[in-house]
DNA sequence: CCAACGTTTCAATAATGTTTGAAACAATGG
DNA sequence: CCATTGTTTCAAACATTATTGAAACGTTGG
């Protein structure tokens, strides 16, 4: 009956592993679940090719939706939906004119169309 | 009958809107398709809470798949569906040593696990 | 060659996301 | 108050992704 292990673990990197504390160490290290929900659902927002035209089109100019929808093609519902999407990301948001709904970047929006540009 | 027009569009906005080329000097602003896509791949591969842990904890230390499921708890069958689609998205890579895979975030993984934390 | 181990692949199922069109809402102007 | 316009919501159909367990693959050591 031989010691006990976690797991087998290759010699290459056994050493720097148990340096950083083995994998306690490294799930210790790691974000934590907020962060990680928060990561996941920005990466979510931009994981749709219409929803990463629609904010780069946002952050040369805000538009209601019907110009977004005229630009696009797609029908009102659709870019509701996606908007939606990107509004529970916190990528974007709106401002109320008239009948209007001008929507536009937040500033982590802005930051990430920069930044994935 | 009155003058054909793109959309209307709200007093607040038509200004700089039309300063910027209306849509069509907006949509050619945008990034081209293949670009549009390698965005969308990357965030399909941090969309899902599973895959933004291993790709914080392989930018902490490179570990083969059997140390990966050890620290998660998942099946391999899981773990090895989620680094493909890691893989996929190049935020990872592996090299093989004897029967291990070890997997390593890649230039842009590292990058992204950077900027994303 | 065989057995053991680490890993991937596969097919079936379950879960989520997306699209659509119709209906509802809210603001505006007559 | 009514009709119109811009927008959202809803439910149903559809499409894509994720999870599971079993089977297959490749490498190693006996």
């Amino acid at each position: 009956m031989h010691a006990m292990k976690e797991t087998d673990i290759p010699d290459s990197i056994r050493c720097e592993f148990e340096e950083r504390g083995g994998i306690t160490g490294i799930v210790e290290s790691l974000p934590d679940d907020q962060v990680i929900e928060d990561i996941v659902s920005v990466a979510r927002a931009l994981s749709d090719p219409v929803r990463v035209r629609v904010i780069f089109a946002l952050s040369v100019q805000p538009m209601c939706v019907c110009l977004l929808v005229a630009m696009t093609g797609y029908a009102y519902s659709k870019m509701s939906y996606h908007l939606s999407v990107l509004k529970e990301g916190g990528l974007v948001c709106a401002r109320q004119e008239g009948n209007y709904l001008i929507y536009y970047p937040t500033d982590l929006g802005r930051r990430v169309a920069l930044w994935i540009g």
